[in-house]
DNA sequence: TCAATTGTTCGTAAGTAATCGAACTATTAA
DNA sequence: TTAATAGTTCGATTACTTACGAACAATTGA
């Protein structure tokens, strides 16, 4: 397959990586990869199509939040923590925690109880 | 004039502030106010019409970044730092000074330098 | 080889965002 | 009252974003 672009640490951009961050399924999934550790792209339970969340999750790869390594048919996601870190000190970890604290993280994954 | 419309503290949205954070120009906005206190908005020395600064400002108050008060005819434009450290704390510290360290402060206000 | 799984890419549609200039409102100053 | 200043709102344009399903590609397993 072809070769999944990442920006270099030096290249990533505080705004692009902010916009990443503005989504609330992409807040999700990145939350979930810090609590859980590296994980594919079919391990969220989101109401979303395929070819959504792998749009979802290029937008991500692009700004540098996310590395993605192929595993079989499977992209395994995890987080450039120690690059992001190094270039936006502190600010991973604001935004989860902010997130953790502040939405529901059964947002998505809860939703299907009660319906039938 | 009409009142405008700031949200309360609790009604803060994450994304709506990530959101609001990931322009370039809204980035300089925050910062210089963060600077050099609050700021009109004719202060900012952008490249863009002033509908698109009313834009942005709106954008800004409306994600609750900054509070705006009139003064004249001026709208006075102040960061809400204790309602976005309340709820979400050491997120504005870490944006500021990731772009206050990785951006060039001078993006928009020198532009004009050497074009004559 | 064939089918299933996983994800990407494409085409499309609907919605949103950034931008401008023009017209407007409100305030201040002359 | 008139003019200048500071912003807002509106309409239009252009571009981007999110979303979907269909078609495709790659890998794995039977």
């Amino acid at each position: 397959m072809k070769l999944l672009h990442h920006p270099d640490r030096k290249d990533l951009q505080l705004a692009s990586v902010l916009y990443a961050l503005s989504d609330p399924i992409r807040l999700y999934v990145v939350s979930e990869i810090r609590k859980h550790g590296e994980q594919a792209c079919n391990s969220f339970k989101v109401p979303i199509a395929k070819s959504t969340m792998s749009h979802h999750a290029r937008t991500l790869r692009e700004a540098g939040v996310v590395y993605t390594r192929a595993q079989g048919t499977q992209r395994i996601m995890s987080l450039r923590t120690d690059d992001l870190n190094e270039r936006f000190p502190g600010l991973l970890d604001s935004v989860l925690q902010a997130y953790d604290s502040s939405e529901q993280p059964e947002l998505f994954t809860e939703q299907e109880e009660g319906l039938e």
